[in-house]
DNA sequence: AAGTGGTCTAGACCACCTT
DNA sequence: AGGTGGTCTAGACCACTTA
């Protein structure tokens, strides 16, 4: 068998699994056999056992005692209690990055926007997605709360997920660039207030536009 | 072996670890052996590696690979990043809440907050905290979003254990009722505006406390 | 009452740290 | 190079669900 150095097969076997849930290779609600996920992998129960476990405490995968695994089932119920939860932590996030932020990451947030903008242009929903997530930590970086940052990501990678997938409903796009325009303003000018206003709108219409997208598609 | 009918062996040793972290048995920084573990359990080495697994999910155990697990580190930093999460949370479930709650839910409320008033005169710290945790699930519990209400439990109890055996500053546990008061006035005047600044100064004021009673200590 | 499929044990294996 | 201690495999075990 061939011997990986360094890493762990479950930590491995984690990565697929968890770029499998988030692109919809599983979709959500999707059984996760163990028979099947051995033959697949190629290795014993044990370490993919592990794995599940982690994706669990990332929110990614529910686990019935006795009764096997799952991908998170995702309704619109879950899919507010998400959008409200990342709006709490943004904001604060948010308020604590505003007086700490440094000149370069301000300059470094309008340059991800210009990609942003460049991605509207072409259309290209993916490429909006990962510049959206690439302007938000840029900014959540500077907060210094790297728990509260991690609570955000994983909480937001299933429907981030969705969200490559099913793209954005028609002129949402623009009206996002406006947003994050805004709250590089707000960085600017230093105004914690300002930005958390900015920071909370933008995150409501995040989820208002998320929710008619999911409804439309299921 | 004595059979366990119902439960999981894993999910029974990571009962008893979580307990034995939160209590202090454990504290934080302590190594998490396996060998140890294996002894005093009895059992063999996956569940308890299951177990471990889990706990770090929930935050109260770190794991490096191949180097084993440990109770997770408690700093400075750490409890910081604890309370103002929280308090990001808190608040959105406060805000929430406070048009939900039925006038049932509030009159447990101030039930509870009885029995946090006896608590005080009786100088009984571990049952201020019991009934200071009853007291913020039952109103959160009315806000119905489980997922942000279980991210608060999770990163919540590392921080309530220590809470527990450190008790609190001379003078805290009167305010805490004054605050929890104002908590519950709020709440019969369906105000999230005020609902959101009582809790907002009563979590800022429990992570003063906390920070120092916790430089005292160390 | 049988089948499915998750769970546990024992021991081999090997990554990492110390000598 | 040796030791420590986490990690993986194979197979037995048994809880839970079908009929």
């Amino acid at each position: 068998m061939k011997r990986e150095i360094r890493n762990t097969i479950y930590s491995k076997v984690c990565d697929r699994l968890r770029g499998k849930i988030i692109s919809g290779a599983y979709p959500p609600g999707r059984r996760l056999k163990m028979v099947d996920l051995v033959r697949e992998f190629g290795i014993s129960a044990m370490p993919i056992r592990e794995a599940l476990q982690q994706l669990q405490g990332e929110g990614l995968v529910t686990i019935d005692p006795h009764r096997g695994a799952r991908v998170r089932q995702v309704d619109r119920h879950f899919v507010i209690m998400v959008h409200d939860l990342r709006t709490a932590i943004e904001c604060m996030l948010g308020r604590k990055a505003c007086m700490k932020i440094t000149p370069n990451g301000i300059e470094a947030a309008e340059k991800i926007q210009r990609k942003y903008d460049r991605a509207v242009e072409e259309r290209d929903a993916a490429k909006m997605v990962a510049a959206n997530l690439r302007f938000h930590e840029l900014i959540y970086d500077h907060a210094g709360n790297s728990l509260a940052l991690q609570v955000l990501k994983t909480h937001s990678a299933l429907i981030r997920g969705i969200r490559t997938r099913f793209g954005y409903t028609r002129g949402r796009p623009e009206q996002v660039c406006r947003e994050h325009r805004r709250i590089i303003e707000a960085l600017r000018r230093r105004d914690p207030r300002q930005l958390e206003k900015a920071l909370w709108e933008h995150c409501q219409n995040a989820a208002t536009d998320f929710i008619n997208l999911f409804e439309e598609n299921s």
